[in-house]
DNA sequence: CTCCCAGTCTGAAACGTTACAGGTAGGCTA
DNA sequence: TAGCCTACCTGTAACGTTTCAGACTGGGAG
């Protein structure tokens, strides 16, 4: 552990600007606003404020130090900044670090990526694994101040995350929604509106018995509206529901798969399915046709999919897409928007299931 | 907190308490070297050094001080740190933003992560666009020192940004190799071997006309490397190898569907193919079947994937497995080894096609 | 002529850490 | 007894930034 700071190339030993005029060019080493202020002939004060556009600096002045900031390529550092200031301008992204077939992550960081990256914002990703306490990252960023604001998804209908960071003031949004009376940033797909509306198609097709997988056995929030959804079209179309009991967002595949399988050879079986990724599709579609069944044929089969995938599985599949970047997109804004301190509740949205 | 009476003996230590400052209780703040300096009676450097069991600071001294800072919670103020010493324990991931299917570049953050969490180390991940200049994101790093070290992926024979961040003496470690003569840290899946082993066993099953996709039009590294253990196959089964022009990694699957329905169509069509990427592997299939052919009956297909979703696709394709995650971590212990100034041969690894 | 004010600019201090150059006490050598 | 060494510990300065409390103009009011 001593070694670790060797590689820090040195020869640090640079004739430093004290009271008096050790001339000091823009050599090698990263210009700071001693820099600018030494070529400007005034003080750091003076340069720091004139960068900022602050009132009290002369117009004439602001622009010459901010033209010989953009000449020189000037940056802030960051550890200078942060240690007086304490803003850190990290985002940092919290997942669970659960194997996904589906390039849900991935979409999700460029998303946030492509509105950080106009911005002084870098964004950290800490993942926990899955038998961890979702808590602890949280726990570990505030209580270390290693970032700005949060997002994180996996939102529960009552999310010990979002008190903990309300208490404490830290800015955040959420992938999905809470029912928990605080409010706070979010962006979520209407899987209300999805699963309705595909429900309904599947009703238009004449489908009297219909399952929805994954059912509401999760904690996560979007389930329930997944439910709410399914129940209040069933209900409109007089069919019946199917239950698929036992399987949430964690199932694996495989044990989809059989589940399905025997759901689909028993007698009670359904004629149309709706569900709700794109990996259990998949999982589902397997099933069904171990059971000897064909998707388009004998069962109609209604997926939401966050990545264009089931097209080349299964063509007779019907899709919604949910776009996991554009929540990335909002997301970001939500919390940068947080951070500036716009109220929560102008920093909720919704994006809607698109065919 | 529960140290806090914990004055023991002597009475010069008084003199340093009532001496100078004023007296902080650990109230809300956050614990820095000085509360602990407070708390254990001593001066800021010593319990600084106690801290990394430096030498000359007596054991007792240092047992007492690390009790303390382990009671209390103490974190080193990262920003702190970073100032005063340039190191930022971060580790930057630089990836492009390309929309992808599969769980790549989650899988590849999730292993990175695993490493780093047992470390100081936090990751930041940094994409840019597919239009922009890979050297950007490189640059920018560099020269706002905002990382330690930098893991980056889509590796060419002659990287530019191998022979930047080398000049500049950065800490890195590439996924995938180069040809360029420098010796760097890498983790490679051994694409040759793969090639090689999977167009053995085509040719084992009496297959006489193989092609391979993508080929080597590709600027990417691997691709050579395919091409490598290919024609050596071919070679030495003399076998026909059948060419597909104009594929590389970043072509659309649409595109590689019918490109692979014109070849499947065509009089000399393929009895075998080899496909290094589970996305393209489904879009092949896709041709394959618009020319009215089917895998495992008129033409064999072995793929190698990095996600387990083949079998599902179509359980007659022969897949290898690449492990992503495993390359993550490889990749992260590579880049901290590098960082502690390990000679960069000795963190080069290479990982090997598992069926 | 003085006084005050607005408009500009400034040095010092502080954030938390580590490197440097000592300092002191006690014991051992000569 | 003086001198020196070892084992521990210490204060100060510095990293780059922002905030605080001034300080210096020139000019207008009294």
């Amino acid at each position: 552990m001593a070694l670790i700071g060797q590689q820090n190339m040195s020869t640090k030993d640079l004739k430093r600007v004290s009271g008096s005029e050790a001339v000091e060019l823009p050599e090698g080493e990263r210009p700071t606003l001693k820099t600018i202020a030494f070529m400007a002939g005034l003080g750091v004060t003076t340069v720091s404020r004139a960068l900022k556009d602050a009132p009290e600096i002369g117009r004439a002045t602001k622009n010459r130090v901010q033209l010989i900031a953009k000449q020189i390529g000037y940056r802030p550092n960051r550890a200078g900044v942060r240690l007086r200031t304490g803003k850190t301008n990290v985002i940092s992204l919290v997942l669970n670090a659960q194997s996904e077939i589906m390039g849900l992550t991935s979409n999700m960081v460029y998303g946030i990526s492509e509105i950080l990256s106009q911005t002084p914002y870098h964004l950290t990703v800490t993942p926990y694994s899955v038998e961890n306490d979702p808590m602890q990252p949280i726990r570990y960023i505030v209580e270390t101040g290693s970032a700005d604001g949060i997002i994180m998804s996996r939102t529960e209908p009552d999310d010990a995350r979002v008190r903990y960071l309300t208490e404490h003031g830290i800015p955040f949004a959420t992938h999905g929604r809470t029912e928990m009376g605080i409010e706070h940033p979010f962006h979520d797909f209407d899987n209300e509106a999805f699963a309705y509306k595909s429900t309904k198609s599947l009703l238009i097709k004449g489908h009297k018995k219909i399952a929805m997988v994954a059912g509401p056995t999760s904690a996560v929030t979007y389930h329930r509206h997944l439910d709410r959804g399914f129940s209040r079209a069933i209900e409109e179309g007089g069919a019946q529901a199917i239950l698929v009991p036992d399987i949430d967002v964690d199932t694996s595949l495989e044990c989809i798969r059989d589940r399905m399988e025997e759901i689909m050879s028993g007698r009670n079986r359904p004629d149309g399915i709706v569900c709700c990724s794109g990996s259990a599709a998949i999982a589902l579609v397997a099933g069904i046709e171990a059971a000897g069944l064909k998707i388009g044929r004998d069962v109609d089969l209604v997926s939401k999919q966050s990545t264009d995938i089931l097209k080349w599985f299964r063509p007779e599949i019907i899709v919604f897409n949910e776009d996991i970047r554009h929540a990335g997109r909002e997301l970001a804004r939500a919390v940068l928007r947080r951070i500036e301190g716009v109220d929560a509740r102008e920093l909720q949205s919704l994006s809607y299931p698109e065919e």
